[in-house]
RNA sequence: CGGGACGUGGCGCAGCUUGGUAGCGCACCUGACUGGGGGUCAGGGGGUCGCAGGUUCAAAUCCUGUCGUCCCGACCA
């Protein structure tokens, strides 16, 4: 077998799937986010390639090939060449024609349909493929998990219907939620803005992990689970905003923070209970401008003062609405905005578009700016001083933040994103004048989805939520092998043994590994079967003048000692027991 | 793109402050011993010290520039 382990952990890798794929020989860096499989890990690919395949067939889903190496006019046609810019690996060849690697290829999944199919009678179909994909980038990270060439599976569903689009969506759902099982995977589905590509459901599959990108939130009681843009939390009840005190208006010189004003309001000694940052409300001028735009608009955002607004959860929802936050250049052209004492009393009357927090419920009385330098204004409630033009979700989730569905805990989360499945709607068939003829001869624009797994990705997950201490340790089900035989000692009738027993093992279809290395060291041999991590392994070698072989099960460390003749039957009673 | 660290045999590192024949561990080759937890001994092969320029009798070491890599952040359909 061409395999060389390491002693030693590779300087440049941190997570724990990294540095363990490399020292165990199952990958090698090329190049930043570039990296070559070797043996093992071209065998625990395939493992995972395979799971995948039968669960898209399974569905129906048909697997198809595009090049990686796409022609400039399609990206062009998509408006893709521009829009994902230097992420784009772009190259030109001998004519001087350019070309890029697929970073994604909806276009061509959406043009073949197009070129083939143009009746209802063909719909609904579903195609994938498991490609190479090419992202440059700007800092690839993480080993496997994050690179520039990575393998992805990805598919598209073409119905005729909403409905048979959601029949559609549901069973690659349901496809995924089998695979990741199957892979041993511990995952949590967790709801997604769909984004730039429109559409209406969109969710991720999450594995959780130390290592992970992605945040997310998770009920610490019941199911729910979404991603920081689209997580929503429970706000307190509406009230009638008709029971505050009038509006009082208030001089607070010298109060720059929420700090300080709350000071302030303390001396006032306005009510009994004290002031606290959350009693206040804070208004954000951010300015957002849209697709193909040039000009910026203004968009105030009021959140409860205690909170941080958080510009990507709010991008997340306004995409493809770029927002950011509003420099002086844009508050000088509104001279009524005062700053530090912006309140939301006016903002309507000078056509300024204003949303608030959901934690800003209707009936509820803040403390706010005054439009007033060096005042502010309490009292100030929510449908009787101001009605604003709606809500986003703009705070910053913190842990401790209520559950929408069940009023429990939510808890930030980090994990590995392996799988997305969204309902892609027609955005992309009209772009490209994707439709079929309907029993009328009238055409109808075809409703995509669009699903895809991290391929590569997954094995570097299935590494970082399975290894321990002695190294990599696979689920049987993408274990590069059922069993690894080590013979140790210098017998030449422990070698024949051992042989035997592979190829009888073999013979049976089980996939077997075997370290019939002379002269080395037991010990050496021990280490590199844990590091590697095949599930079963199986040492002859003291033992075998008692007639006996050792059965070592990888993950719980269970040894047990069985006559020779019934290793075989021993391995595959454990290789069928998963 | 901003910040930080680092480039010395295949891998992990020391040497650089104070310039003077490039070193250690792992891996690899040969031999002997050992033979159930990365074993021992002896011998050996392999490196223009990232690159370019400069200072100097002499540069891995000092100076200047440049390229690259990793980490944190920004970014990531």
């Amino acid at each position: 077998m061409f395999l060389r382990t390491l002693r030693d952990d590779p300087a440049d890798a941190e997570v724990p799937s990294h540095r363990l794929l490399v020292r165990a020989g199952y990958v090698r860096r090329l190049a930043p986010g570039i990296y070559s499989w070797l043996p093992l890990g071209m065998a625990v690919l395939a493992r995972v390639e395979e799971i995948i395949r039968e669960e898209m067939n399974g569905i129906g889903s048909q697997e198809v090939h595009f090049p990686a190496m796409i022609p400039r006019e399609i990206f062009e046609a998509s408006g893709r060449w521009a829009d994902y810019g230097d992420t784009l690996f772009k190259l030109t060849d001998r004519k001087d024609a350019d070309y890029l690697l697929g970073p994604t290829h909806e276009e061509l999944f959406t043009l073949l349909v197009k070129g083939e199919y143009s009746s209802y009678k063909d719909y609904p179909l579903s195609l994938y493929q498991i490609q190479t994909k090419y992202r440059d980038e700007a800092r690839p990270r993480a080993g496997i998990l994050r690179g520039r060439e990575f393998i992805m599976k990805d598919s598209y569903s073409f119905d005729l219907t909403d409905e048979g689009l959601e029949v559609s969506y549901r069973a690659h759902r349901d496809a995924y939620e089998r695979i990741f099982t199957r892979m041993g995977m511990t995952y949590k589905i967790v709801f997604a803005v769909s984004g730039a590509m429109g559409g209406s459901a969109s969710e991720e599959f999450l594995v959780p992990a130390a290592s992970g990108e992605d945040t997310f939130v998770q009920c610490t009681n019941c199911d729910y689970a979404a991603n920081t843009e689209a997580v929503v939390i429970a706000a307190p009840e509406p009230t009638d905003p008709q029971h505050h005190p009038a509006e009082q208006v208030l001089d607070t010189p010298d109060t720059p923070t929420i700090a300080t004003l709350v000071d302030r309001l303390n001396e006032l000694g306005l009510r009994d209970e004290p002031f606290t940052g959350a009693d206040t409300l804070k208004n954000v001028v951010l300015r957002t401008r849209a697709p193909g735009s040039d000009t910026w608009e203004l968009l105030v955002v009021g959140v409860p003062g205690d909170r941080e607004v958080d510009l990507k959860r709010i991008g997340g929802q306004l995409e493809p609405v770029e927002v950011e936050q509003a420099g002086p250049e844009d508050l000088a052209k509104v001279p009524q905005l005062v700053k530090g004492y912006i309140g939301p009393q006016q903002l309507a009357d000078w056509k300024l578009r204003f949303v608030v927090d959901p934690l800003v419920v209707e009936g509820s009385a803040w403390v706010t700016g005054a439009n007033t330098q060096d005042k502010h204004a309490a009292f100030v409630v929510r449908g009787r001083d101001f009605v604003p033009d709606g809500e986003l979700g703009a705070v910053e989730i913190r842990d401790g933040d209520r559950c929408a569905v069940c009023g429990s805990a939510l808890e930030i989360a980090r994990g590995i994103e392996m799988g997305h499945v969204f309902q892609l709607g027609r955005k992309f068939a009209d772009a490209f004048g994707l439709t079929a003829l309907d029993q009328n001869g009238k055409p109808v624009t075809i409703t995509m989805g669009s699903y895809g797994v991290g391929v590569t990705r997954a094995v570097a997950a299935i590494a970082e939520q399975t290894f321990d201490e002695k190294g990599l340790c696979w689920p049987r089900s993408v274990a590069p092998a059922d069993v690894h035989i080590v013979a140790t000692g210098k017998d030449d009738a422990v070698f024949a043994a051992a042989a035997a027993l592979a190829d009888e093992l073999e013979g049976s279809g089980v996939r077997v590994m075997y370290d019939d290395r002379r002269g080395v060291s037991p010990g050496v041999k021990f280490k590199d079967a844990e590091l590697i991590g095949v599930p079963t392994i199986v040492i002859v070698g003291k033992g075998l003048a008692d007639g006996v072989v050792e059965l070592r099960d990888r993950k719980s460390d269970e040894r047990r000692e069985v006559p020779v003749a019934e290793a075989a039957a021993a391995v595959r009673s454990a290789v069928s027991a998963g």
